[in-house]
RNA sequence: GGUCCUGUGGCCGAGUGGCUAGGCAAAGCUCUGCAAAAGCUUCUACAGCAGUUCGAAUCUGCUCGGGACCUCCA
């Protein structure tokens, strides 16, 4: 079965083959550090954590290339832009690379609790200044980048003039010429749609290189094409990012390392949708913005609760990863009821017997468990569909209880596919979708304070002392423990 | 204004022209000392109008609504 994923350049999907067979190379663009991670940020992360886990799954070694943009995105808008980590750290009192690492930090920790898989190779901005420095050079050598004032700016006009300019957002390039903007420094570019590779730095910048232009600091495009060339090549398999991301910024990628490598970066382009908001895109412009620190907290006016990291990870596969996802407290907790409800019966799959090599004595639920099962890979293959394999979960929900409680027989399917389950449900709910479940059940000393308890609390149901065995339960909730009374008199818990 | 995407039941969301996911919520039942959980059952939707077709949520056109990008942005 072969992979196909949606190409964004192409807009089709495509049978993946990888560049070097066995090997597969992806860059995406990480985030700026020069402020708090939200809730929009985990959507990339997420989505290119379990495109990552699930190509080593299918046996490739991958190369995760994901920037940390620490030098702050300089563009050529208006002061307030112009640099954001230097204008902060003035405000904070801080030396810039101290909030850089702050923010790092904090980006590092919220990847950690959605149990995102650390990256191959995580390059920063400030790290590879002379890389982009030897790229703009070799852009001015080709002609197709021009320097005025110690800024230097790629020839747009001249570029587009030979090559498809604005095919991967779909623009043209008419459009963006006639495009009326405001900006800065834009008397001095030859043609308003130019974009900067190198800008000169105003005396107040604190962050500041020494170029062949004069002290400046790079564009915002050009850190990406550096970075991704420099441990990825000339050409690789995949860059991600998020859809907002398509222009200016992976347009001018392409644009860059066409003249310096000749040829495009990427052989598949990946996009996530954005995570809205009561319909409107999460971002700092629209006043919506929700941090990661306060959706684990639940301190945030449009919060009914706390929600933990695995609840928003499952939120996140729950949808297809074009599809643009609205976020709302309802929908969450929604979520968050369904994976525990689909983690605990993964517990009780772990548990079941397969005893012996019997043939299914039912054969339609046989046929289609087996259905359900080998639709996984299916679905995954089609361009991750995450979300229709949560759905034959669900399916397989019931039979799995039913099954522990005996409402199915035991010999219902064959043993052989019982344990053809068990595997599929730990290869995609804990390795490919990375999901996790918080338990104290490892801690041993609890362990044996609960088995305690169940006891008194036996004892207590057979001498009908309902008021000792109540108490045991209410005081246990209380505590975030839930107590569950089985069909056969046994009692579970879980947290 | 330009380019593109989108509109699915109370809510969230899959949906490759025919078999019309799934989750949450709600209701009833079973189990149960009670509860919780679990199981069974019920709730059948595709913005509107026209068209193509034997047949459309799925294709086409128009209308209305929402959004993204064009500016930092995941």
């Amino acid at each position: 079965m072969s992979l196909k994923v949606y190409n964004s350049y192409t807009r089709k999907k495509e049978v993946f083959t990888s560049i070097t067979p066995g090997h597969v190379g992806m860059y995406v663009c990480g985030p700026t550090v020069s402020g708090e991670s939200h809730l929009g940020h985990a959507r990339p992360y997420i989505t290119f954590d379990f495109i990552f886990r699930y190509l080593t799954h299918k046996g490739y070694k991958v190369r995760y290339v994901r920037n940390i943009t620490d030098a702050g995105h300089f563009e050529e808008e208006g002061k307030e832009a112009e640099d954001k980590v230097g204008k902060k750290a003035i405000l904070e009192k801080l030396e810039p690379m101290e909030l850089v690492q702050k923010y790092t930090n904090l980006f590092h920790w919220a990847m950690l609790q959605f149990n995102c898989v650390e990256p191959s190779i995580e390059p920063t901005a400030t790290g590879h200044i002379v890389e982009q420095l030897n790229m703009i050079e070799k852009i001015i050598a080709e002609g197709y980048a021009y320097e005025v004032n110690g800024s230097v700016y790629f020839d747009l006009k001249k570029y587009a003039a030979t090559h498809d300019y604005g095919k991967l957002s779909g623009r043209v390039m008419d459009d963006l010429l006639e495009t009326t903007r405001e900006l800065d420094g834009q008397q001095e570019k030859r043609d308003k749609a130019d974009f900067a590779l190198w800008k000169s730095a105003a005396p107040e910048h604190i962050m500041r290189w020494k170029s062949p232009w004069g002290e400046g600091f790079p564009g915002w495009h050009i850190e990406c094409s550096a970075m991704a060339t420099k441990y990825l090549g000339a050409e690789f398999d995949i860059h991600g990012g998020g859809m907002d991301l398509q222009f200016p910024h992976h347009e001018s990628e392409i644009a860059q390392s066409t003249i310096c490598n000749l040829h495009s970066p990427a052989k598949y382009w990946i996009h996530n949708n954005m995570i809205t908001i009561n319909g409107k895109k999460m971002g700092k412009s629209y006043n919506n913005v929700i941090k990661l620190t306060e959706m684990f907290s639940g301190n945030h006016p449009l919060l009914t609760q706390a929600f933990a990291p695995m609840t928003i990870r499952f939120f996140i596969l729950q949808s297809h990863y074009r599809s643009p996802v609205d976020f709302s407290s309802e929908a969450l907790l929604a979520s968050e009821k369904a994976l525990k409800r689909l983690w605990e019966a993964y517990e009780v799959l772990k548990k079941l017997n397969p005893g012996t090599e019997e043939p299914a004595t039912d054969a339609a639920l046989e046929t289609k468990v087996l259905q359900w099962i080998n639709e996984f890979d299916e679905f995954m293959d089609d361009d991750f569909s995450t979300a229709k394999i949560l759905a034959n979960m669900f399916e397989l929900t019931p039979v799995i209880n039913g099954i522990k409680d005996g409402h199915i027989a035991a010999n219902a399917i064959a043993g052989s596919t019982l344990i053809l389950l068990q595997k599929q449900f730990k290869i995609y709910l804990e390795d490919v979708f990375g999901l996790t479940y918080v338990t104290a059940a490892d801690d041993e000393t609890l362990h044996g304070v609960m088995q305690l308890l169940i006891d008194i609390r036996k004892e207590s149901k057979a001498k009908k002392d309902y008021a000792t065995s109540d108490k045991i339960r209410n005081q246990l909730t209380t505590l975030g423990i839930e107590l569950k009374d089985e069909k056969d008199g046994a009692m579970s818990w879980n947290m």
